[in-house]
RNA sequence: GGCCCGGUGGCUCAGCUGGUUAGAGCGCCGCCCUGUCACGGCGGAGGUCGUGGGUUCGAACCCCAUCCGGGUCGCCA
């Protein structure tokens, strides 16, 4: 039978009594994480948010009905205990904060009872994921979840504080918006109001954040709930939190300072880690030259190396082959990995497939100087010593290369260049390596749609230097974008914004966009911007990366209290579901039979 | 949509080359125990081997299909 607290309330959080409280009468709360019944005298460790307190439990002090109740005790079970802090007379244990005291309860109610739960509620759970998904706020008792939502709060907590004191205003931008079908799938909601029509959840509060800036806010913050309707992965759910920001009369630096210091106040307050500040910065183009990433992981070198010159005039078709339509031949230098066994090179070769490549060739050089090539036989001695000078090899040493359009290439090398990290323990979690990505390409040649994409948005501004190349080689013309990339994962990016309806309309041009639908999309923009636009830039960041980064977790889940699995469902709700035919109707939806053709 | 990994008492797992009655640890239930904290002792219950079909004298194990979960490629302006 479950008690009421009626005249009870809670004096001290578990953790929160401490050798100070010797001898003082308390009144604490919380869940059974065990209990221990030595038969005359009983120990429960009482658990809350804060950690776990012990409870002993003996007839003399707490009566003959409150022991009773305590030999019932099992796990879950909710009490509240009331009794007097105690120096433990037993040995002290040195793994609890609360080790050295002990609350001698006086008296015991049962708050809420509890079934045995369906896997144990414990730090470093062994339980599947699915399981515990499904129960997932039984999930969320246990303490490393409870740290992480806790961490997760004081990141919100604190940058508020930060930006506030930045002068940024918190405002809040709609969620039921127009769809844009430029980009990420959107998640569509009808209206009952205008049957056939469709509201769009927001991939981003991008154009609203703009038009603030129109509207004259200067500075606006939010923490802002996302949607895509696109596959997930361990760092990618439908819904997602960005901290999104957008500022007035401002360019690139001015973006890159105020964020390099919100980085840095995070960092050494939740964390007690300095970044060095600046925080360096690259260029995409050298980004994927040296890491064949726009996202490079600092942490460690293994960079890329162009040998395509030294390559051109050898044997070899696959490499002469690829550099003859345009494509190029790099390589990387795994240091020391010389003596792989061919299985485990052949496993690298079937990574690199993963990502394009047609195969991968390698070069090991044996400690006595002497080479062990895949292509040994289309090239001379004096050739493969050139490239393996070129990629300043060594013996010992693995050389691996791909040959193909850049693209790939660099997509190949630059993933073979992390696996070999993952493989040779060269990625420590606590090692926080940030870069700054700048000028992105504005535009990218989509073979899909037979024309120019926007590479980050169709409001990004371009780099004035090379405007003028926008109708010769659209692709050659830089962004005024940056991304901000801790440890090979990009946790945020943003972009000047273009505040010229000139430069606009040309973007819409070049991206295909006829000026009716340029009107239609974005007419309210476009309109917006005929009434005096400041020049206005900004920068959102995936806050579950940034917590699932600062934390040391390996998935966004576990930053995020109630996640979705692989197929954007919900294994607690069991959401998406289906709904009644009524409210269908009211929608305005047909109601497809069974069986019945689409 | 493709590829890879996994699914066996409540939990985590073992189960060989197909062969008696599918095991272990933890948990759970009962009894005992006045200094435990991975408490201890004695006893006990608990399994459609994800699901469906097939091969076989015989299937947890082999084959096919399918469901569920994870990773990843595509996708993610």
């Amino acid at each position: 039978m479950a008690e009421s607290m009626r005249g009870l309330k809670r004096s001290h959080r578990c953790t929160e009594v401490s050798t100070a409280d010797i001898g003082r009468e308390v009144t604490v709360m919380g869940w059974v994480q065990k209990s221990r019944n030595k038969g005359g005298i009983i120990f429960v460790d009482l658990r809350d948010r804060t950690g776990i307190l012990q409870i002993i439990f003996e007839e003399n002090d707490c009566g003959a009905e409150s022991f009773s109740k305590a030999e019932k005790l099992r796990s879950e079970f909710v009490i509240a205990v009331t009794g007097r802090v105690e120096a433990r007379s037993g040995a002290v244990n040195e793994n609890l904060a609360t080790g050295a005291i002990e609350v001698r309860a006086a008296s015991l109610r049962i708050l809420s009872e509890s079934e045995t739960p369906p896997f144990p509620i414990e730090e470093n759970s062994r339980t599947k994921e699915e399981l515990r998904l499904k129960y997932r706020y039984l999930d969320l008792r246990r303490p490393d979840l409870q740290r992480n939502l806790m961490f997760r709060s004081r990141i919100a907590i604190l940058t508020r504080q930060f930006l506030a004191e930045e002068g940024f205003l918190e405002i809040e931008t709609p969620t039921l918006i127009k769809s844009t079908p430029e980009g990420a799938r959107d998640y569509l909601v009808p209206s009952r109001v205008h049957p056939g029509s469709f509201y769009a959840l927001p991939q981003s509060p991008q154009l609203f954040k703009q038009l603030l800036m129109c509207s004259g806010y200067d500075r606006y913050f939010q923490i802002a709930r996302c949607y895509r309707d696109e596959d997930l992965r361990a760092d990618r759910q439908p819904e997602f939190t960005q901290i999104d920001m957008e500022l007035s009369f401002v360019d690139v630096d001015d973006v890159i300072d105020v964020n390099e210091r919100l980085l840095h106040k995070l960092f050494q307050e939740l964390l007690g880690v300095e970044i060095p500040l600046p925080i360096p910065r690259m260029t995409w183009k050298e980004a994927m030259n040296r890491f064949g990433s726009d996202k490079p992981d600092m942490r460690f070198g293994m960079e890329l190396k162009d040998v395509s010159d030294v390559v051109r005039d050898c044997g070899f078709g696959v490499f002469t082959g690829a550099l003859e339509n345009g494509g190029s031949v790099r390589g990387i230098n795994a240091k020391g990995q010389g003596a792989m066994p061919r299985k485990q090179i052949d496993r690298l070769v079937d990574y690199a497939k993963d990502f394009g490549a047609k195969g991968l060739a390698y070069l090991s050089i044996h400690e006595d100087g002497t080479y062990k090539a895949s292509f040994s036989k289309f090239m001379t001695e004096e050739q493969l010593k050139a490239l393996a000078d070129a990629m300043e090899g060594e013996p010992g040493d693995l050389l691996l290369f791909a040959a193909d359009k850049n693209k790939v290439v660099w997509d190949v090398l630059g993933n073979l260049r992390l696996e070999l990290a993952r493989q040779q323990g060269l990625l420590k979690k606590d090692d926080f390596k940030f870069l700054w990505v700048t000028e992105f390409p504005l535009l990218e040649y989509s073979e899909e749609e037979n024309r120019y994409v926007a590479m980050h948005h169709p409001f990004t501004m371009p780099m004035e230097e090379d405007w003028h190349l926008i109708d010769t080689d659209p692709g050659a013309v830089r962004a005024k974008a940056y991304d901000i990339v801790l440890n090979g994962t990009e946790l945020g990016g943003g972009s000047v914004r273009i505040h010229q309806s000139d430069i606009q309309s040309k973007m819409f041009e070049v991206l295909g966009f006829t000026p009716e639908r340029a009107k239609e999309q974005f007419g309210f923009l476009l309109e917006a911007f005929k009434y005096g636009v400041p020049p206005h830039a900004g920068l959102a960041y995936g806050m579950d990366r940034v917590a699932m980064l600062m934390v040391g977790a390996d998935s966004i889940r576990d930053v995020i209290a109630f996640p979705k699995v692989k197929d954007a469902s919900c294994l607690m709700t069991e959401a998406p579901g289906p709904v009644e035919e009524k409210q269908l109707k009211e929608l305005g939806i047909q109601v497809r039979e069974e069986g019945a053709e689409p």
